[in-house]
DNA sequence: ACCGCTGTTGCGAAGTGTTGCAGTAGCGAG
DNA sequence: CTCGCTACTGCAACACTTCGCAACAGCGGT
């Protein structure tokens, strides 16, 4: 298990969330937010949709993604683009984060703050562009693959 | 037109450099390279498929995709991904760069060398992560959006 | 408990990109 | 000029995601 206490409660609000903004709670939103409250980090819209089947079958693709959507807008999960440029959803942020992709190992690792910070004031400063961070991918190569690759 | 005339020279190399590859010369991808040849900046693969249509109806998908994943070896184009995370191709490019995406008014900028360079540093600092320039784009708003938010 | 408004769903189709396969054809060798 | 190796093509099927539309169903009001 990886949700904790405190999350729960959060996914448990959602309904209410939902209704204040005039929106529904249904059986197909429910689905799709428990399989998202069961997880962390990243998950892909096939890989979502690949969950929620297990759950109930019957699910609809098109459904899960509006549903993803309609979450995004309440800042419940957030999506950016991995090193192919698929979608990529970050559930829960509990920070918003970029990302860097090595293209030769296929790793990942989340941008650290304070560099994070600094790319940021970079743009800010050099066009006035206010960056998405949660919408950063970066690809490249990792310390690892680059060392490897020199040898 | 858009060519130069040192640039159509590079173009009529890529037989030779195909040749001295193994790789073969063949009409599809003369057409493919004749359609980027009057190509500045950036097309996705559906605009290139289209395009090579005008020059040749025949045209396969498959085909052409391949054919930029060949030419993409040859460094003869680089591709990113947009702010939808769709492919996009940077035809010759005199200067590896990345862009910017403004998710309000859809336009890109490409970023200044000096911001690149304080980006790529961060990141090779932080993690000793070696960013691929070419397929870094970043999404956020730009002055003008920020602006007009903030009113 | 029932009604009606309107947000949602399911479904089918379209757009974009990838992959496996069998047949085709470039190109170097003889 | 012909032959053979093997890279390349065309095609068809598939994977992911979006969109329009008609039917359905929450939910607040009565």
């Amino acid at each position: 298990m990886s949700a904790t206490a405190s999350t729960q409660e959060s996914w448990i609000a959602v309904r209410q969330r939902l209704r204040d903004r005039g929106l529904r709670w249904t059986a197909q939103r429910r689905a799709v937010i428990e399989v998202l409250a069961g997880t962390d980090g990243h998950v892909t819209g096939a890989e979502l949709i690949e969950r929620c089947r297990r759950v109930d079958p019957s699910t609809i693709p098109s459904t899960v993604y509006r549903t993803l959507d309609v979450l995004e807008e309440l800042g419940l999960v957030r999506h950016g683009h991995g090193a192919d440029g698929r979608e990529e959803f970050h559930v829960r942020p509990e920070s918003e984060h970029g990302h860097l992709y090595c293209a030769s190992c296929g790793g990942r690792w989340e941008i650290r703050p304070t560099a994070a910070r600094a790319v940021i004031d970079t743009l800010q400063a050099s066009d006035g562009f206010e960056v998405d961070l949660s919408h950063v991918s970066v690809v490249g190569r990792c310390r690892t693959c680059a060392l490897a690759d020199r040898a």
